[in-house]
RNA sequence: GCGGAUGUGGCGGAAUUGGCAGACGCGCUAGAUUCAGGUUCUAGUGGGGGCAACUUCGUGAAGGUUCAAGUCCUUUCAUCCGCACCA
């Protein structure tokens, strides 16, 4: 058969959709196996090859799974409001709905063309209302529940986008969107109380089988640290400074404190401060700075002492000074620290600016080079003093502090609240209605949803207004309350919000009465399998599992966790080696490789190209390799005669089938399909195989390769789909030839190799070897040591 | 700075977890087919030495453990990715 891939992929695409058969049951006596992708953002530039490696990864295990006889749902949506759409919109004034409409249809044909086997009754597109209804919906259960706050604060800007972003959107000073530089600026914030989650989210990485990277990472942002809070006195003031410590046994070590320039008691003790104006000044320059300056200036501190606030260490009554520096930030702890300078690198180096002194309270070090921060016996710290654990040293301490009521345990996290507004138009809006009287109230759930109005404007306002401010219709309204006049909130809900629960969607889709029916959620969660991208472990993934422990809270979902597993691809390159973009010009777009190789052929490369889970370039020749074995895929129909097995290539399919199988579960997708290739060059070079033979091929490259495999299938005088046929299976006993060439090293070094029985014992291998022509020269003259042998690998033989 | 990962032919990458390094693919060389380009087929392809059977060196570098090391240990270099004054 000659591979005509461009009449074989209509053509099957076609008969999978007639015959619905990547529709998922909800209820059925098979298993289920819950797969899913990261939806894609719908950009106007369309699919991008990165989108396919990602894919194909669980769609071959979906392909898999549903050969072997599980309910699949593999489902696909869109992640459809953000920014991009919006600026797009405002350059070409064309409706933001209207370029998303267009760039879904966009994706779903280039989507479709590849032959993904996603359930596309269940497709789901967050800027739907009937969508973005549950979306609000689940924002005012956390309302209703203590878990959205709004505050006045310094927030990251973007002068760009116009946009207030979160400190996860703005990582290194630059904005996540458009790259340029961050400022800082005083908003009204909507804030999700995540770390209320914080714990939880903690423990629950215990029971879901993340990739090791994955669970670190996400450990590592949430950032837990166990310590103690200690109350330092303020000399001639009835006040008290709280500070966080991690190392509350150092407190003897103690010489100098410092808080955050934008601490309150500052403020609150003005008049008793004599050098407020080196205060202001100080705090002024620091203001100036951006978040990214602040952190970059790591070597050289600054600070001013704060004249008239004295501490006193509460374990020895000892006086110690005050003082600001932007070291110290008020977003962590108390956002006061107690500085140990012999002990603590940061606070040594401030101590040798400012001429404190620094006391060693740990041995170990050399405290007039640098600070020690390693363990040692405890010194110059009275009831600590010969302490040599940390542990111990802490845990006495913090006995003693609890005791005198200074201080106690305590934990902190790295993690802070999540800024949950954007100015933007393009997004859900916060159903929220400000009132004199009543304050913030919900907007009734009745009343969802609350449908982004029309407008002819996108543009933000000019103080980073949202687009909504605009619009008295909508902003002027009833209090749901107390029915008075009130004014809408018009901020709209960040990109992560419709993304943080899609996967409840997929389980029931057009469900008018809830996000999804409760029985049905029972019987889909968790997501078996989630695949995705390494940046989208930290952010989306911890928020949609605090969505979902809160949803979980409120008895709304079955599961504690959405994801029972989370694994992830990497990158595709461009042919230069550099990470493919716009700009550098090196993007490979899916449609010409499908019009050039067809889809089975993109499918097949995609993962054949390297290692899953690392960045690979793109090759255009390497491609072809892919396409050249299609093509003696195809080529097999012709060497196909008669049924049952091929004695010489029994073996040799059963070890295959275990590979591919094998392989497909640890995603080690290029070294299955290179052991069909292996397979492949075995039959051609045996000349022929049956048409049995020929269909197991065809099953299992079906999952890489489905539309030609289909044909093939077809070929074989089989009436079913192969979509729906069985998955093949091996006799483990039929993976091993009878006979086996294994290595003979004399001294470790490879000295020849024999051919002995597969279950040949210690002393046949052994004899073997030594009958061997070779290795009899070899060991002339000399004394056999030792004799090992490792059961069908080798035999070594040590002499002498 | 801290944390994690990676380092193997000209290239992408394999190596059943301590057992024949370089599977599979690309590329390259020679030959066949073809008017020619492309395709396809056959043989070869880590470096050095030899006509050859063979031999020797070889997994970023240097040591070590072992009958045996890409794999384990110690030191070191390089690259990539997270986090980053987190108290």
């Amino acid at each position: 058969m000659k591979y005509d891939f461009k009449s074989i992929e209509p053509k099957w695409q076609q008969k999978w959709e007639d015959a619905k058969v990547f529709e998922a049951k909800d209820y059925s006596d098979k298993p289920k196996f819950f797969g899913m992708v990261e939806f894609p953002y719908p950009s106007g530039a369309g699919m991008h090859v990165g989108h396919i490696k990602a894919y194909s990864g669980l769609e071959v295990v979906s392909r898999k799974r549903r050969m072997q006889g599980y309910n699949v749902l593999f489902p696909i949506g869109f992640d459809a409001f953000g920014l991009p759409t919006e600026n797009y919109a405002i350059k070409t004034n064309i409706h933001p709905r209207k370029v998303t409409d267009m760039n879904i249809k966009k994706f779903t044909e280039q989507l479709k063309r590849v032959g993904f086997s996603f359930d596309w009754s269940r497709v789901v597109d967050t800027t739907d209302e009937d969508y973005y209804k549950w979306t609000q919906w689940i924002f005012l259960k956390m309302f209703d529940n203590g878990l959205v706050f709004r505050d006045k604060a310094l927030v990251n800007y973007c002068p760009h986008c116009k946009v207030v972003l979160s400190n996860e959107d703005s990582q290194g000073g630059k904005c996540d969107i458009c790259h340029s530089d961050i400022v800082q600026k005083s908003k009204d914030v909507w804030y999700l109380r995540i770390t209320e989650y914080a714990d939880k989210l903690l423990a629950g990485l215990e029971e879901v089988d993340y990739l090791p990277n994955i669970k670190m990472q996400q450990v590592n942002w949430i950032g837990k640290s166990t310590g103690a809070f200690v109350k330092f006195g303020l000399k001639n003031l009835d006040e008290q400074l709280m500070i966080y410590t991690t190392r509350p046994d150092t407190l003897f070590g103690v010489t100098f404190m410092v808080i955050a320039p934008e601490h309150p008691i500052l403020d609150k003790y003005a008049d008793k401060i004599g050098n407020m104006d080196a205060i202001e000044a100080y705090r002024a320059e620091c203001a100036k700075k951006t978040e990214f300056e602040r952190t970059q200036l790591v070597k050289d501190k600054t600070g001013v002492c704060v004249d008239g606030l004295v501490g006193i260490n509460p374990v020895n009554g000892k006086e110690i000074p005050v003082y600001i520096s932007d070291y110290v930030m008020m977003g962590y702890g108390t956002g006061a620290i107690m500085a140990v300078p012999a002990h603590d690198q940061r606070d040594y180096e401030f101590a040798k600016k400012f001429g404190i002194d620094i006391i060693e309270v740990i041995k170990g070090g050399d405290i007039s080079v640098e600070a020690y921060a390693g363990d040692g016996e405890m010194v110059n710290s009275d009831f600590l003093n010969g302490y040599t654990k940390k542990a111990d040293s802490i845990d006495r301490m913090i006995e003693e502090l609890t005791k005198t009521g200074a201080g106690e345990k305590g934990v902190q996290f790295k993690m802070k609240d999540w800024a949950f507004n954007r100015q933007r138009y393009w997004g859900e809006p916060i159903p929220i209605v400000h009132c004199d009287t009543c304050g913030m109230v919900g907007v009734p759930y009745e009343e969802l949803p609350l449908r982004l109005p029309p407008v002819e404007n996108f543009e933000p306002g000019e103080g980073g207004e949202s687009p909504l401010a605009k619009l008295e219709d909508f902003v002027n309204c009833t209090c749901p309350k107390c029915g008075k006049p009130a004014r809408r909130e018009t901020d709209t809900m960040p990109q992560w919000a419709g993304s943080s629960w899609y996967y409840l969607r997929y389980i029931d889709p057009h469900n008018a009465d809830a996000f999804a029916d409760k029985e049905k959620l029972k019987y889909w969660l968790p997501v078996d399998w989630y695949n995705g991208g390494m940046e989208h472990v930290t952010r989306h993934m911890i928020y949609s599992r605090f969505w979902h422990h809160f949803l979980y809270d409120l008895g709304e979902v079955p599961t504690a966790e959405p994801y029972a597993k989370r694994t992830a691809q990497g990158l595709i390159l461009g042919p230069d080696g550099d990470k493919m973009s716009k700009s550098k010009g090196n993007v490979v777009d899916p449609n010409d490789v499908v019009d050039e190789y067809g889809a089975d052929v993109l499918r097949v490369y995609v993962l054949f190209m390297g290692d899953y889970e690392s960045a690979t370039p793109w090759n255009d020749s390497s491609m072809k390799g892919c396409k050249r074995f299609l093509e003696r895929v195809a080529g097999l129909t012709e060497m196909a005669i008669g049924n049952g097995v091929t004695p010489e290539l029994e073996v040799d399919f059963h070890k295959t089938i275990k590979k591919v199988s094998s392989d497909i579960e640890s995603m080690k997708f290029n070294t299955g399909i290179a052991a069909m290739m292996a397979l492949i060059n075995k039959i051609y070079e045996v000349g022929h195989l049956t048409v049995d033979e020929l269909k197991i091929f065809a099953a299992l490259l079906c999952p890489y390769a489905p539309h030609l495999c289909e044909e093939i299938w077809e070929m074989c005088g089989e009436t079913t789909l192969l979509a729906e046929s069985a998955w093949p299976t091996y006799d483990e006993a039929k993976t091993v030839d009878a006979t086996i060439e294994i290595a003979v090293q004399i001294c470790g070094k490879l000295r020849s190799t024999i051919t002995i029985a597969k279950d040949a014992t210690k002393e046949e291998a052994i004899a073997a070897a030594k009958a061997d022509e070779k290795i009899i020269s070899m060991l002339e003259g000399k004394n056999i040591v030792k004799e090992i042998y490792v059961p069908g690998k080798i035999v070594n033989i040590v002499a002498k």
